[in-house]
DNA sequence: AAATTCTTCAACCGCGTTAGT
DNA sequence: AACTAACGCGGTTGAAGAATT
């Protein structure tokens, strides 16, 4: 009925996320959930669309995603659902909850439809343009043995899981935040100027905002580092140092032992004044993956997704 | 070493579905 | 029941890096 896509509003952001944006997000979801997405930009002051924060989320930040090579396990389940349910990535992510249905949909185009082309055109002269689907049972890769094939085959023969497997678990893995502000830092070093003013610019509109105090301290912090030129990669162990705040009693913030002011002697004298717990739910958030939620979960066994899914 | 082509994947777009009024 | 707004999904695009010429 004509209503603008919400992404096509003046000054709404397009592109590349940025780790200042990750952390943001990251920190306002550990404190109200993932949901409501329409609220997002307005209470932290990202400059997204609700849309592009909801898939940012759910394609790249949340917790207990797994990145990079696909196993072979994994590719036979893959197959496998597709040959069930055809491009029902969200439904096939489902049986792989450390997979995004994004990453899935990726993985198919890019890698599993031409090993299966291949396979097929190696064997019956099977085209991928005539059109039908390929089956799981004409390609099974590398690695993944008979026995496993036969077991996942019968487990994934249960009806779908009516929802995910994802537990409201916001644990997140200090990996994931290192890694992508690493990314951060090698392209801000071709840019970083411009984007910070950039930013500045559309963090002071939003700064009487109280739902995004936190998200602001976020903001403050990434700022800084910004500021005084630390263009090199942040590292697990800057991370580490990043989140090393604990609260100490009186209200005010202090340094554990183990940290060093993350930010530098200036940042650290503006952190003196302002009592707000750096970083605290994103810490707190963290932290609570070294008890294990995520890997536990990760970690199911082969037949995972069948009977503890239903 | 430079230019070109290929590959990958994060992000966007549009549409269908669902929920709220 | 009808309408609107928000959400979620699948297809597609485009930028960046890798590989090739």
């Amino acid at each position: 009925m004509g209503r603008p896509p919400c992404c096509d509003k003046v000054g709404i952001k397009k592109g590349p996320w940025t780790p200042e944006e990750d952390i943001i997000l990251v920190s306002y979801i550990q404190q109200h959930g993932p949901g409501n997405w329409r609220s997002v930009p307005s209470n932290t002051g990202l400059m997204r669309c609700s849309k592009s924060c909801r898939l940012r989320w759910t394609n790249y930040l949340r917790p207990g995603i797994k990145r990079g090579n696909f196993t072979p396990h994994e590719e036979g389940i893959i197959i496998h659902l597709q040959s069930m349910l055809g491009n029902k990535w969200a439904a096939i992510a489902s049986y792989l909850p450390q997979r995004t249905d994004n990453d899935i949909k990726n993985y198919w185009n890019t890698h599993l439809k031409k090993k299966i082309n291949k396979s097929h055109t190696a064997t019956d002269g099977y085209n991928m343009s005539s059109g039908t689907s390929p089956s799981c049972h004409d390609y099974v890769p590398e690695g993944y043995d008979m026995e496993t094939r036969k077991q996942d085959i019968t487990v994934l023969t249960f009806p779908l899981p009516t929802m995910r497997l994802t537990p409201p678990i916001y644990a997140c893995s200090t990996g994931n935040i290192s890694r992508l502000l690493e990314g951060w830092a090698h392209s801000s070093q071709k840019n970083t100027q411009g984007k910070l003013q950039e930013r500045a610019i559309a963090d002071d509109s939003h700064s009487s905002n109280n739902d995004a105090t936190a998200a602001a301290s976020v903001r403050e912090k990434s700022r800084a580092a910004g500021d005084q030129g630390r263009s090199t990669a942040m590292t697990h162990e800057d991370l580490g140092t990043l989140l090393s705040f604990e609260k100490v009693s009186g209200g005010s913030w202090e340094k554990t032992a183990a940290g060093k002011a993350p930010f530098g002697d200036a940042e650290a004298k503006q952190g003196g004044e302002n009592h707000q717990p750096p970083l605290s739910l994103l810490e707190k958030w963290l932290f609570d993956e070294a008890s294990g939620q995520v890997d536990e979960l990760m970690d199911l066994p082969v037949d995972c997704c069948s009977l503890s899914m239903f």
